[in-house]
RNA sequence: GUGGCUGUAGCUCAAUUGGUUAGAGCACCGGACUGUGGCUCCGGGGGUUGCGGGUUCAAUUCCCGUCAGCCACC
């Protein structure tokens, strides 16, 4: 198994199960990755990761720039023994924060100019500066530099930002390969992916589809630019698109998605890897995802009650708290509560995902996931 | 015992010196959060203005009494 091949090994419709190998170990698709943007899945520790069997995750370029600095990752090893995760790394380019941080940048096509919001300094981020920051993090797949808008944007700013990420993707793929490592032995131990933009239109994902596979013989695709405000169906219907116009044979990771509903969704339409900072933000606010729906645990009926967050889950946290404990610890503002409830998202993501790869092996894809939404969409985690 | 000050939502305080339906923060009760703010945002419930009288078209506001707390002085 060479690094960063892709096996597909069983197939349901347009939904597969496969095997992703990278340099720092295999990952069964479909896969959820935990978000740690700054070197750090929040409130959890990677034994606790590797427990609840996460293979990859996702941290961030922007953020590890700016603080502590990639040069001293770089210096303190890399990534993995930065933060003793030894299993694969995503880092994601700073282009959602193109997004997230709109009011603190200007974009050119050059690159785009962000103000710190940490001290206010003024970082301007290219391609190539992205690229060159991605190197020193050592993550086994980078992420192209993007331009992410949001959802719901017309036709005129949606192709702007999509031609232009397309560009950008040349940039970057000139700059990983200026930057390939020397002395190999012939393989590089990073792979980079772009990023396929286009907003809801159609022709647009289509279009990106085509600039970006006759470019290069990528090793993966990134899909940006959905759950960023637009509709449920718009972003479930470019999942089919892009599905229909990506190779078949590379891994498609639907980035910063998402819900329960969405990661189904989004395998029942061939995604492979998803991230996304729910469980993790939610557990922190206090909302537990639950076989039958979403729990928020600081609801005063739970001051009571005696049942684990979800009777179906064995979760370290269900296994050994109650409702009622964990109501107390939110409502005291005792960190342990942020600690459980992040352990428990995460872990239900990581298992749902677990029991998709089962049924799409087994075939049975269509009824279980029809079964799990049912469920889950029937309301009232009480009883 | 005498004099003074203060009593408004669970808490801390407002209310243009008598003028619509007494407001705010926190707390409480709900909701939102998708390539990360333990952030933030959006809704909601809650007051016989210590109590009893009086003056007035109108009282949280002025007057009398009373109760409670605090301060000062015998």
């Amino acid at each position: 198994m060479t690094s960063f091949s892709f096996t597909i090994q069983s197939e349901q419709g347009a939904a597969r199960t496969g095997l992703f190998a990278t340099p720092h170990g295999g990952v069964e698709t479909p896969a959820f990755m935990p978000v740690g943007t700054l070197a750090t899945v929040k409130a959890l520790d990677p034994v606790d990761l590797t427990a609840m069997g996460a293979t990859i995750i996702l941290a961030n370029a922007y953020h590890l720039h700016l603080r502590p600095g990639d040069d001293i990752v770089r210096e303190m090893g890399g990534l993995h023994r930065f933060m003793r995760w030894d299993r694969p790394i995503i880092t994601d380019s700073g282009g959602f924060q193109v997004f997230s941080l709109a009011t603190l940048r200007t974009v050119t096509e050059e690159g785009v100019e962000f103000q710190s919001h940490i001290d206010g300094s003024r970082r301007f981020f290219t391609p190539e500066t992205v690229i060159a920051i991605e190197r020193n993090l050592g993550a086994d797949v980078i992420m192209q530099f993007d331009h992410v808008i949001p959802g719901r944007s017309e036709e005129v700013p949606s192709r702007d930002a999509s031609e232009r990420s397309i560009r950008w993707a040349a940039r970057c793929l000139a700059a990983f390969e200026r930057s390939a490592p020397a002395d190999n032995s012939g393989e590089d131990v990073q792979a980079l992916f772009p990023v396929l933009q286009g907003g809801i239109h159609p022709h647009l994902r289509r279009e990106g589809a085509r600039a970006l596979t006759g470019m290069h013989d990528w090793r993966g695709f990134g899909v940006g630019g959905l759950s960023v405000g637009e509709e449920k169906p718009a972003m479930y219907e470019m999942i089919d698109v892009v599905n229909e116009s990506l190779p078949r044979d590379r891994p498609r990771y639907l980035m910063g998605v998402g819900f329960p509903e969405d990661l189904i969704e989004g395998i029942r339409r061939g995604v492979d890897l998803f991230d996304c900072v729910a469980p993790t933000r939610m557990g922190r606010n206090g909302a537990a995802f639950t076989s039958v729906g979403r729990l928020n645990i600081k609801r005063a009926e739970y001051r009571n009650d005696p049942l684990p967050l979800d009777e179906a889950c064995d979760c370290a946290a269900c296994a050994r708290f109650t409702r009622a404990y964990i109501r107390h610890l939110f409502v005291s503002d005792e960190i342990l509560g942020l600690r459980l409830l992040s352990l428990h998202n995460v872990h239900f993501l990581l298992s749902l995902a677990r029991a998709a790869r089962r049924e799409i092996a087994g075939g049975t894809l269509d009824a279980w996931s029809r079964d799990w939404l049912s469920r889950y969409h029937s309301k009232a985690p009480t009883q």
